[in-house]
DNA sequence: ATTTTCAGTCAATATAGCTGACCTATATGG
DNA sequence: CCATATAGGTCAGCTATATTGACTGAAAAT
């Protein structure tokens, strides 16, 4: 409130008109609580053992692309080794993630999931798909084209890169090679 | 838009079709990046003056709703009044935000933003204006339509009463009372 | 043989959250 | 009026997630 009018851009062109500034605080909104509330299922169950959403990033990330190597991780994930190495190091000592060495570099590390990790990462996202579902559901198949257009537009080239790359490699489908 | 058409339901089994897993596998890739680098920008500008995305946070909620009370702030944020005053309390000392008595209830401090807080959550704002409304662009008016719609479903009961309410005072339009 | 890269490690620091205990001021209700 | 409940604030201590910088060892590349 207090007075200000802070220059919500005329709309003056064509089809800005859903560019305004109250349009873009809602967006604002929608990712803080959208993102907290997808997060707060998994988020509830990792706390249960000891861990965290850092844990749960990287069970994804690894189940998403078996044999992915640290230095390919510490990149989709955008932190330091030593950031990584704090929860990755644990996640391989409790037996969730196993490493191999790499067969045409042996300095590489090649993670993949271990059956307890399998195990824990299916558990998570039954959680967060109990949720993703609901409001796909509602939302209805239009809608989610557009969330997903929209979701695309958010992220940096790395990230866009990244998604053509296992939108690639894990169609719609399922795990296995297209039908 | 890059190759890959992701998957508008092809329409062949029923509605069901869009929910299998790899399209849910793709939700939790599209909200991990897109809500990493929507957050970037402002992190940027925050890491600089020694401020964090929570701080972030009670501007852009206080500016959303100027004469909040800190228990309405808390229940938004969803975190605990010693975590809130961490922020809340420097963000008050150095100047950004201002505190009132209640009128009605004499213990509650109704917030707001001072003239600096304004412009810092405008610059805030602005920068994440400028990646919102190139993904908006990019994607168009019916995708951004989709999503919202998902993001609302992905919220909890309380989130969407509070986004019920906030359209309803602050509508399309820009912050003055609704034309 | 030197240099670079991949991975891991140690130490120190910062932010953002948490619990529990306790305080003041003000409202509210018997 | 007094007792209790509520709004807000504060202290102390804990955890999780991130950071930087410095350094190591092994293997690849030049």
């Amino acid at each position: 409130m207090r007075a200000a009018e802070p220059a919500s851009p005329p709309a003056a062109g064509l089809q800005h008109l859903f560019l305004r500034e109250e349009e873009l605080r809602l967006a604002q909104d929608l990712l803080f609580f959208g993102y907290r509330d997808f997060t707060a299922g998994p988020d509830a169950i990792l706390a249960e053992l000891g861990m965290g959403r850092a844990h749960h990033r990287v069970l994804h990330f690894v189940g998403r692309r078996p044999g992915i190597t640290v230095g390919e991780l510490l990149g989709i994930l955008g932190i330091t080794k030593q950031s990584l190495n704090r929860v990755l190091t644990p996640l391989i000592e409790q037996g969730y993630i196993l490493q191999a060495q790499g067969r045409s570099d042996r300095r590489q590390r090649l993670l993949s999931l271990a059956p307890p990790g399998t195990a824990l990462e299916r558990r998570l996202f039954e959680r967060q798909r109990d949720t993703v579902v609901a409001a796909y559901r509602e939302a209805g198949p239009t809608a989610v084209d557009g969330f997903r257009r929209v979701m695309r537009g958010l992220m940096n080239r790395e990230a866009r890169a990244w998604m053509d790359r296992i939108e690639e490699t894990a169609p719609p489908g399922g795990p296995a090679r297209r039908a």
